[in-house]
DNA sequence: CATAAGGGTTACTGATCGGTTCACTTTCGC
DNA sequence: GCGAAAGTGAACCGATCAGTAACCCTTATG
C-alpha cells in the first residue's frame, strides 16, 4: 500500500483531462500542471493511453460512489432513490467546473468501438445500468431492466444538454419525465 | 462563385472529422483523404476552426433536414411524428459508420462554453428544440415546451448510448418512454 | 491573345506531439 | 550507514501539428 506519486498523478491528470480534453492535453502540459516529472510518469505508465485508462478507472470509482451515495442520502425507498438520481445530477450540473460526462467525452475522442478507452467507457455505463436495474427490482417495478435503461437515457441526455446549454435545467426536465415513467410502471 | 471544390472540401472534411474526431484529424490527413491541396484549403478557410464551423453548418443542415423529413414520412399527425423521431433515430443507429452525434463530439472536444464551435453546437440543439416544441404545440399537448425538452433528452441519451454500446436498442427504449410521456401529456 | 482567378505542387516554418535517455538527487527499509 | 527504489531536470528523438511561401498549370472570359 504505497499511496503517493502515482495516485497523485492520476488525480491531477483526471482534472487536467476533464478540463481540457484528452487529445488537447499533452504530456508536457501534464508535467506543468501536476508538477510531476515526465520520467516519473513514464515509470508508472508505459503510454499516455495507459494513464488515461487509470484516470477513467478512478473517475468511474469516484462518480459511481458519489452518485449512489447521494441517491441514498436524498431518498429512503428504492423507488424514490431512482427519482433522486436527477436531484443529484442537478447538484452536479450546478457545480462550477462542470464539463459533462468524462466517459462520453472519452468515447467521443476514441470512437472506435474496439479501442480500450471506448470499451472502458462502455463498462462504466454498463455498471450504472446493472445498479439501476437492481434498484428498480427492489422498487418492485414491472420490467426493471426497461425502466432502468429509460432512466439512464434521461440521465445521459440531461448531462450532455446541461453541458451544451450551461444550465442545470435539464435535471428538472429529466426528473419530471422520470416521475412519469416510474409512476406508470406501477408497483 | 460556382459550387465546386469548396463544397467538396466541406463534404469530405465532414466525413473525416466524423470518423476520426476533430483534434485527431490533422490538415495533412485531410489533404490525403480529400485529395484537395492544402493551399486550396487555406484559400477557402483562414483556419482549421473556420473549416470546422463550415462543416458543422453543413452537418446541421443535413441532419435536421433528414430528421424532419423522415419524421414526416413515417407518421401523419404531429403527435405521431414526435414518436416517429425514435424510429428515425433507430434507422440512423443501424447504419454502419454511425458514430454518434457530431455536435456532442464537437462540444466534447471544444468544451469552453465561449468557444465558437461549442456555441454553434448549442445552436443546433436549440433549433431542434424549437422545432419539436412547435410540433408539440400542433399536437395539442399540454406544456409543449416541457414535452419537447423531455423527448430531446431521450434523443440525446439514446444517441450516446447507442454509440457507446454499438447497438440500436436505445431507440426502442427511448420510443417506449416517449410514448408514455406523450400519452400522459394528454391532448 | 491576354489576363486573372482557381487550383496544384513542393517545401518549408516554429511549435508541439508522445516518448526516451542520461546524469543526478532524494527517500526509505534494513 | 548503505543500497535500492523512486523521483527529478533537461536535453533530445522523429513525427506531426497548423499554417505559409514561391512557383506552376489550367481554364474561362474580355
Amino acid at each position: 500500500m504505497r499511496p503517493t506519486k502515482r495516485d497523485e498523478l492520476v488525480q491531477k491528470a483526471l482534472k487536467a483531462f476533464y478540463r481540457n480534453g484528452f487529445h488537447a492535453t499533452g504530456m508536457d502540459r501534464l508535467v506543468a500542471e501536476t508538477g510531476i516529472s515526465k520520467t516519473s510518469m513514464y515509470k508508472h505508465f508505459r503510454t499516455k493511453e495507459d494513464l488515461i485508462l487509470a484516470v477513467l478507472r478512478l473517475r468511474d470509482e469516484l462518480f459511481r460512489n458519489w452518485l449512489y451515495r447521494r441517491m441514498e442520502e436524498l431518498a429512503d425507498t428504492p423507488r424514490e432513490q431512482l427519482i433522486a438520481m436527477f436531484d443529484a445530477l442537478g447538484e452536479w450540473f450546478g457545480e462550477h467546473g462542470f464539463r459533462g460526462c468524462m466517459f462520453i467525452k472519452a468515447s467521443s475522442e476514441y470512437q472506435d468501438g474496439g479501442h480500450p478507452i471506448h470499451k472502458q467507457s462502455a463498462d462504466h455505463k454498463r455498471m450504472l445500468e446493472s445498479h439501476m436495474t437492481e434498484l428498480a427490482e427492489r422498487a418492485g417495478l414491472s420490467d426493471p431492466g426497461a425502466i432502468a435503461r429509460q432512466l439512464l437515457l434521461l440521465k445521459e441526455g440531461a448531462i450532455v444538454t446541461a453541458h451544451l446549454g450551461h444550465t442545470d435545467e435539464p435535471a428538472q426536465d429529466a426528473k419530471a419525465a422520470a416521475i412519469a415513467l416510474v409512476g406508470r410502471h406501477g408497483r
